[in-house]
RNA sequence: GGCGCCUUCGCCAAGUGGUAAGGCAGAGGUCUGCAAAAUCUCCAUCUCCGGUUCGAAUCCGGAAGGCGCCUCCA
């Protein structure tokens, strides 16, 4: 039975999807004035988990994020490039689109653009107006947040409480100051479509309420997003979809937890703005999803480019183990058989992830069955038979599937992390080869100090070296 | 001023009433020419103060520190 955290009831809920297992999720995609920060990239992995789960789980899913793609912001940084509204967008979608596919996430089943849906939002503002909940000014359209009786039950606020505090300005054109701009009229040079209230554009909250709706009905199951997005973008969507349809809106709100970067928010003015092609540089895209998983989803993540390398040193370790794995389960003739281990592993795996998708647990199982397979595995004695391997082969590509790591093949993967160790650090790869073949000369010669002072120079270049029956290999240290 | 979140071993991180998962680092052992890798053993009473309870890291009240939102934000 599957638990999901729900924001506006603020406890962990059974999950019973609306339609037999039919499912609807929308999850709040960018607003693309910008290329994507791994911020981004923590809400992307936390929600591609998400989704890999509920489809393991046999759920019919429908998995619809958008891109916002008009907004103030996005004019803004146009004007200041001088470039058209469409090539900043398209630039930026495509961006995403590259680290997204860096990072293996499950493409969504419909990627809605706000630009596309105009007369969708147009609609539902008319219907808003119509239900006497929405008012226009002078060619702009507003919320009145006292006319929808159920504001602010996402984010436990009430309006009286948020008009006293200071914060909130008074704008002449609102009757309330907390109502909020579904349509705004257009200045002239801004993106302007025709409405009936004169030309003008969407405002900030109305798009995600109009698409949602739009591809999974009135109301659909999960409704998902970063923290941040609670109030007031969630809060709004409720209040116009709710407006709109008089119907609820979404049953399950998921949020996940903030990135920070050294303790403080992500920001261009604090110059801690860290994009996932920044990070890509330096570790491997896997990498970077097993340290986001390794954190639960809603826990805040405070990121800092050294923890990476405890992520990669243990996925290295991960598949350094299910390298020899597969080489021992080559041999096996029989049918996958599953042991105690691997049933195990598979309960805890299965258990941890319907608890709101509780990953950091699924990593403890992770080291149990990895550490009784390196017991085993170089024992010949005590090594189970080529068919209980496969066995635990089976159940590890089952939780790798859903994992997205672990999933690949061992060796070329290694290779692969260790090209973007060298790049990190800036190791000459020549040179270290040619100082192993000098010790293994010395080895052969048996004159042992002189290949441990090669060895110690080597240590000098942080290269850690490594003697097995089949040769020498070496690896980065930290 | 309002709303909400967080504080668990040196570091990362689970745990939401039944007596502290896991990883990294560290110490010691096995293995190894020596190492490395792997493995084994050891390594916390949960920010503080009160309360509820047979029993609390987990519930309630208070204090301290940190963070987020209330303006665009994953």
């Amino acid at each position: 039975m599957l638990k999901i955290y729900n924001t506006l009831t603020q406890k962990k809920d059974e999950f019973k999807p609306l339609n037999g297992n039919k499912v609807g999720m929308y999850a709040c995609g960018m607003t693309v004035y910008d290329k994507p920060h791994i911020g981004h990239a923590r809400k992307e992995i936390a929600m591609d988990l998400v989704i890999r789960w509920l489809r393991y789980l046999d759920y019919d899913l429908t998995y619809v994020r958008n891109f916002t793609d008009v907004d103030d912001k996005i004019i803004q940084r146009a004007n200041e490039r001088e470039m058209s509204i469409t090539e900043l967008t398209e630039d930026n979608i495509e961006a995403f689109y590259r680290a997204v596919d860096a990072l293996g996430l499950v493409r969504p089943d419909v990627e809605p653009k706000a630009t596309e849906h105009i007369p969708h939002i147009i609609a539902m503002v008319e219907k808003l107006i119509e239900n006497s909940i929405a008012y226009e000014v002078n060619g702009s359209v507003y919320f009145g947040v006292d006319k929808f009786k159920g504001y602010g039950k996402l984010s436990g606020r009430n309006i009286d409480d948020m008009i006293a505090g200071s914060r909130v300005s008074v704008e002449e054109d609102k009757q309330n100051p907390l109502d909020f701009v579904l349509w705004k009229t257009s200045k002239p040079n801004e993106p302007s479509w025709e409405s009936p209230w004169g030309s003008g554009r969407p405002g900030w909250h109305i798009e995600c309420s109009a698409m949602s709706t739009t591809y999974l009905g009135n109301n659909f199951d999960i409704h998902a997003g970063g923290r941040d997005l609670i109030f007031p973008h969630h809060e709004n969507e409720i209040a116009q979809a709710e407006g709109a349809t008089g119907e609820k809106f979404v049953n399950y709100w998921v949020h996940n937890g903030f990135l920070t970067v050294e303790g403080e928010k992500m920001s261009k003015s604090l110059n801690n703005f860290i994009t996932v092609d920044d990070a890509l540089q330096k570790y491997h895209p896997e990498v970077l999803r097993y340290f986001m998983l390794a954190t639960h989803y809603r826990t805040p993540i405070d990121f800092a480019m050294s923890r990476l390398s405890d992520s990669e040193r243990q996925l290295t370790y991960f598949y350094d183990t299910l390298e020899q794995l597969n080489a021992f389960a080559e041999k096996a003739t029989g049918l996958p058989e599953r042991d105690e281990h691997a049933e195990k592993f598979l309960n805890e795996f299965e258990s941890s992830l319907n608890d709101d998708f509780n990953t950091p647990r699924v990593y403890a199982a992770l080291f149990a069955i990895f550490t009784h397979l390196n017991n085993v595995l170089p024992s010949k004695k005590i090594r189970p038979s080529g068919e209980v391997l496969r066995g635990y082969q089976e159940v590890l590509k089952i939780a790798s599937s859903i994992l997205g790591f672990i999933d690949k093949e061992p060796v070329a993967i290694k290779e692969e992390i260790k090209n973007v160790q060298i790049k990190r650090l800036g190791v000459n790869r020549t040179e270290i080869e040619t100082l192993i073949a000098e010790r293994n000369e010395k080895r052969k010669e048996r004159d042992f100090a002189a290949a441990d002072a090669i060895r110690d120079k080597l240590l000098e270049l942080k290269i850690v070296i490594k003697d097995t029956p089949q040769g020498t290999n070496w690896t980065i240290g930290q």
